[in-house]
DNA sequence: TACTAGTGCAACCAAATGGTTGCAGATCAC
DNA sequence: GTGATCTGCAACCATTTGGTTGCACTAGTA
């Protein structure tokens, strides 16, 4: 049962498709959802920009696993490069992080308010408790 | 040549291993990753506690598939369920979004005092631009 | 010029992910 | 009791992901 009406609606069934606009909350969590990547975006800000190939000097990774990971960043919109010479420098550019932070504090503010509404019904009940 | 000593260590080559200590955020950014899961958790907070069942009435996803995702949003510290009965009600524990917002703040922190730091050394350069 | 260092690209692989179906086990209502 | 619902597994499948290797290309440098 369930399943409403998938039959009905001949989708390509691709999951990649994306909810369009949420989409960018997809990359943007998806690529911070990486320690290695998280680790990536640390070290750039506290070391200021570098190429990969520098950068896959210190971990035990190749220089094409550290390219990828660059590259999902960049996707989300966390890095930019700027090509001098042979080199590629990449560097952050934590603007995006913002859309993170306001999804969960709408969410977490939904939650308060909810609580509120809680309170005010029932004020007996903990609400939460843990 | 890159790879400094990957052929030295002999490692399980398991990329789910893990970086230990930063495996909340992992999970946790990775359960944030999901439009579908997302969805759940908004839902769960404007509508209240339900179960899988009833939450799949209004997805065109399989209960079992809802289901999955429940466990990943419950794994990730995001859910908590109960019995009831013979029905489980999953409910929203925001709590862990306090790290997330936490780590991200903590890396704005690290860019915020760079680019401090850089407007001290050079006050010629606008640092970003854009 | 020839050599070296750095990047770019493509093929390939194993594991994780998101999804399905089918069925067995509880629990409620009659 | 019987039947209808709801949950819980398990198997299975296709796609994505994280990683590797190998090689071609480009840009500095001797």
């Amino acid at each position: 049962m369930s399943r409403t009406s998938s039959k009905a609606t001949p989708q390509p069934k691709s999951r990649a498709t994306g909810k369009a606009d949420g989409g960018a909350l997809d990359t943007l969590f998806g690529a911070l959802s990486d320690p290695t990547r998280r680790l990536l975006v640390e070290r750039l800000l506290t070391k200021g920009p570098a190429t990969a190939t520098v950068l896959a000097e210190t971990t035990p990774l190749t220089r094409q696993a550290i390219l990828k990971h660059l590259q999902v960043l960049e996707a989300a919109g966390l890095l930019a490069h700027e090509r001098s010479g042979r080199e590629v420098r990449y560097r952050v550019t934590p603007q995006p992080l913002a859309s993170a932070v306001g999804w969960i504090l709408d969410t977490a503010g939904q939650w308060d308010s909810r609580i509120d509404r809680l309170r005010r019904l029932s004020n007996s009940e903990p609400a939460t408790k843990r």
